[in-house]
DNA sequence: CGCGGCTTTGATGTTCATCAAGTAAAGTGG
DNA sequence: CCACTTTACTTGATGAACATCAAAGCCGCG
């Protein structure tokens, strides 16, 4: 499933102006024309496929990562040596942009978990842009605080919940959130929803057997199809 | 324990110029005096005894807050009724920085666990200087990425540790973090102990009994004094 | 003085991690 | 392309960790 390659055999960057990207207004929505080509003149573009890591925890960092397309995983090693996947993000996402100015290092490793096209941004020219642009300093402190919180709730949220209420809460997430379909292919394997929620691999099995049972989900490999959402939302509680 | 009272009696606001404010280097290091006096002209200053609530989740967010001396807690209820601390702030917190640009209503209520003396900045204000100073936008920003950074880090770090363990790191964050010493009065009940890394007040108990009986802790009543540090260290792993 | 909340300890049952063992699937090398 | 290796998946059995229930003592407060 993974594949050890880091390295891209293929450059496939696609050259594209910043000013022509259908995702600027999410940042860049305010930045004058200038200062939008400074930064699309340092941006980097580049293809991952699934498997391969984007960056790792420890790295210096340089860039500010923006997932154009597809879908990678945040993940760092605790003390115990356990992995652990801090959080899922996708296109529209600034990766790491909750943590990028409080530390000269990546405190976690991104890795694709489909095809993924991304987008690396000079950070010195994001601060510059910081100090000189208000308005655009404005849409980062606002971008940095809906990301934070959104991370830190589904934490809170989990934390005090069942393995099944969390299995139950994944499932939808992946469905509504990430998918918006209740019939989708699963990007992670069982292992690692069980390091995203904190359990363990056998009980995210057993515990997507027992749907099964009860005709709440129906699975074929990495497929699944939610079949009663309502059940799974009373579940979840 | 608790008081209360919600309403502030004697209003004990101390006028003083954030000018000559010994913690204005935090933030407003790099602001210049005319910016620095209209932000102190609209801020309040207030002061809070244990157990008085200083704002209440769901009300409107107008303020920035920070805690110029005192210990308070944030906290807010979940789904499923219960309450649970999300975590202790003190002097230096621009507390909840985090979300207060996300969201127009506060996601949790603060609440004073010992005599705390609040600022009240007005936040129309700091949108309005963030988008005229460049230097005062890259140190909200920054200040924004230390919070979330340590309150997710605490929590990833907690979410897999088992009680005894989690028990450990938080007598070692009050003596450490907070006191700087090992020996000190809890601020907050047994019962808010466990609503702060998820566990039941039973548990943080009987997890107290087991340490003051192999000599690593000393209790009586909320004071607590560690005895054993390395023992302590050598628990959390 | 009595009420309510916090504290403490013991007993009990549930939830979950761990161990074990077998099957399936996917990548690797000859 | 097939044997081989590795990794993921699956199920069952077992014990440890933890929540829950119960009961009693404590303490501050009206």
């Amino acid at each position: 499933m993974k594949t050890k390659s880091s390295v891209n055999i293929v450059d496939q960057t696609l050259v594209q102006e910043c000013s022509s990207c259908m995702y600027k207004s999410l940042l860049f929505d305010t930045l004058d024309p200038d200062s939008l080509n400074t930064i699309s003149g340092l941006k980097k573009q580049t293809q991952y496929q699934k498997g391969e890591r984007i960056c790792v925890e420890g790295e210096r960092i340089e860039h500010l990562i923006y997932i154009h397309k597809g879908l990678v995983k945040l993940s760092r090693r605790n003390d115990d040596g356990q992995i652990q996947i801090l959080s899922i993000a996708r296109p529209l996402d600034y990766v790491g942009l909750i943590s990028v100015f409080s530390s000269q290092k990546y405190k976690y490793s991104i890795t694709a978990i489909e095809p993924t096209s991304v987008c690396f941004i000079d950070l010195e020219c994001i601060r510059e842009t910081i100090k000189t642009k208000g308005d655009f300093a404005m849409e980062i402190v606002e971008k940095m605080s809906q990301a934070s919180d959104e991370v830190l709730e589904a934490r809170y949220t989990l934390s005090k919940k069942s393995l099944k209420e969390k299995l139950a809460y994944i499932l939808l997430y992946f469905a509504e959130t990430i998918y918006k379909s209740y019939s989708f292919e699963l990007p992670i394997s069982r292992t690692e929803i069980a390091e995203l929620v904190d359990m363990r691999s056998e009980n995210v099995i057993r515990i997507m057997s027992s749907f099964k049972k009860e005709n709440i989900i129906k699975t074929k490999g990495q497929k699944v199809e939610i079949l009663d959402v309502e059940q799974l939302r009373l579940i979840i509680g």
